[in-house]
DNA sequence: AGAAGATGTGTAATCGATTACACATCGTTG
DNA sequence: CAACGATGTGTAATCGATTACACATCTTCT
């Protein structure tokens, strides 16, 4: 590998001269730039990011730790994180925690000793072991998704989407609504989402019944096999409407109720969150609701671009959020 | 941040003592190794990465680059090939070119300045330029996809899979079959799939038209719009059958298709490759070709491993595929 | 008992860049 | 014309790790 020794000595120049012709800093006289430049240029030289880390301590790489890198909502994302790093000249490390929680903490680390200039994080759960570790964090981290105490997050609007989502059901006539959820150790799309649920429920006195719940694990598989639970535990009195916290689990119930003959939404109306491409493809087509994960890829970057040069931030914010009405509901 | 000397000075060891300890390397006599165990548990200690690259040129780094970060088909892949990076205790650094064939040779260099151990690349167009920087590139370097001359190449058996397909079509007796393709600067994608087309259909004797033949862009719109034009092109003598070469430009042909009346399969059956999640869920259901993208991603991530290790290979492999019949043939 | 090997630790060079400091040259100005 | 600022370049220390080499003890074996 050619590194910068060589450069200077092939351009008949001193090493110093050459950095300064890299780093546009300094005086490089017209003469040397020209050498230099050439030699360059014949060779494909390009400075060790490493011995560069190691004098600045800045490696123009940010870490993102994700739940699960095979999602439309993490490649989303990613992509819209990777656009505003990009214009920045930076890159992108991937960590996949394959929605383990300690790993979410063993990647922290890892990204400390790749001294990455900054990280997003996008948690599922929040322990105390997480928080304790990032409090003493020497890199700055950004979380999305999930709000984290002391750290600057931009959250989905969770609470209020699934309010609309709830407030269209219940005007479409809906009375008996049912939930299709996942473990409320998550915060936002766990408890967040259910909470709203239950709580639009309420306001409108309608009944809270415990059996017309179930909990799913993200798939579409486990949204089929929480539908199929739902009804065969109400064949008397199965619901009017589901209300399930992924569209990918609102795809799994649908495919349930139509093997089952029932009607949608004539028989069960079925609503989801996400936007996932294939929600507008499938028959009925999915009411849902947009939560612009490339936007807000992009928000966290600059956020995090932000706290990186020091802003401090208004620590919470939340990302907009557009309902789509289709033809599930 | 603490560095080896701090460790050093206060465990009461030299940093040579430090390192070895680290590292497993030469003798630490039991004292002094549980001295700097402490010392290291207490402070949180890891060491610099860029400061052992510089020493030991590796990264536990290597790259990928990809033509678009948020699809499925490189999310799966990029899976795949965490999960062998992972068990190699090894980092993942994700360069999305944007479809831009310049730019994979812009983040060839900067994944080389970054002295990544290896890289993967899923190329779309093999350029002269392109093949130049990799013949004396070094680092080493796989790809996934595209068959690169000189390159370990792992590619999905376009050509099979299509006359699989085209056969299938053959055989429930279509004669009149049309395609949606996308541009032949693309060799897999493109011209493979396309030149498997032509065959089968000159293989049985069957009209080879061009107006049946339209170009989209990999996206659902375009698919869309390509069957349109076939579809208004032909007024008089529509295809009754296509053969789309994405699922997801096949899903926007079957869009179309499904607003204009048409009914599939039964005026026209729809074919795709890819196996996108979505295409089981649309109504109908559709035919394609799975291509196990997140084994082939280990695969190439245990090919790059072995280039690495120096083991020469035999170039050119053809990954496994799956013909999957649904609904829409 | 003395030699040979095993065990344990330290000294110092090295990787490839950046940068404070010093020095030389040249044009401008009072 | 002496002095000063602008311009152009080089010397050498430094970042935080690894590792060849040297040296000291301690076992063990003949």
């Amino acid at each position: 590998m050619t590194t910068i020794n060589d450069i200077a000595k092939l351009a008949g120049v001193s090493r110093t001269t050459v950095s300064r012709f890299l780093n546009n800093s300094g005086y490089v006289g017209q003469e040397a730039s020209e050498r230099i430049a050439q030699v360059i240029n014949e060779t494909g030289y390009m400075p060790s990011q490493s011995a560069q880390t190691l004098r600045t301590k800045k490696t123009g790489v940010i870490g993102i730790i994700l739940p699960k890198i095979s999602t439309e909502t993490s490649s989303r994302v990613v992509s819209g994180i990777n656009k505003v790093m990009k214009r920045e000249g930076m890159q992108i490390l991937l960590t996949d925690t394959e929605l383990d929680p300690d790993k979410e903490i063993e990647y922290l680390r890892l990204l400390k000793s790749r001294q990455a200039d900054g990280i997003i994080l996008l948690a599922t759960n929040i322990g105390e072991r997480l928080q304790q570790e990032i409090e003493a964090f020497p890199i700055p981290v950004v979380a999305l998704g999930q709000n984290i105490p002391g750290v600057p997050s931009l959250t989905y609007a969770d609470y209020d989407a699934s309010s609309d989502i709830m407030h269209l059901l219940i005007g479409k006539g809906h009375r008996k609504i049912g939930f299709i959820g996942v473990s409320e150790t998550d915060p936002a799309v766990g408890k967040l989402r259910q909470t709203a649920y239950t709580d639009a429920l309420k306001r409108q006195n309608l009944e809270v019944k415990e059996s017309w719940m179930a909990e799913g694990d993200f798939s579409i598989d486990s949204g089929y096999e929480a539908m199929k639970r739902i009804i065969t535990d109400n064949r008397s009195d199965p619901p009017d409407a589901v209300f399930c916290v992924t569209d990918r689990m609102a795809t799994g119930a649908m495919e349930y109720l139509k093997e089952q003959g029932f009607s949608i939404p004539g028989d069960v109306a079925v609503a989801g969150i996400g936007d996932a491409v294939m929600s507008r493809y499938i028959t009925p087509s999915l009411t849902t609701v947009n939560y612009y994960n490339e936007e807000a890829g992009e928000a966290v970057g600059e956020m995090l671009l932000e706290t990186m040069a020091g802003i401090k931030h208004s620590k919470k914010m939340m990302h907009k959020y557009r309902l789509i009405k289709r033809d599930s509901v």
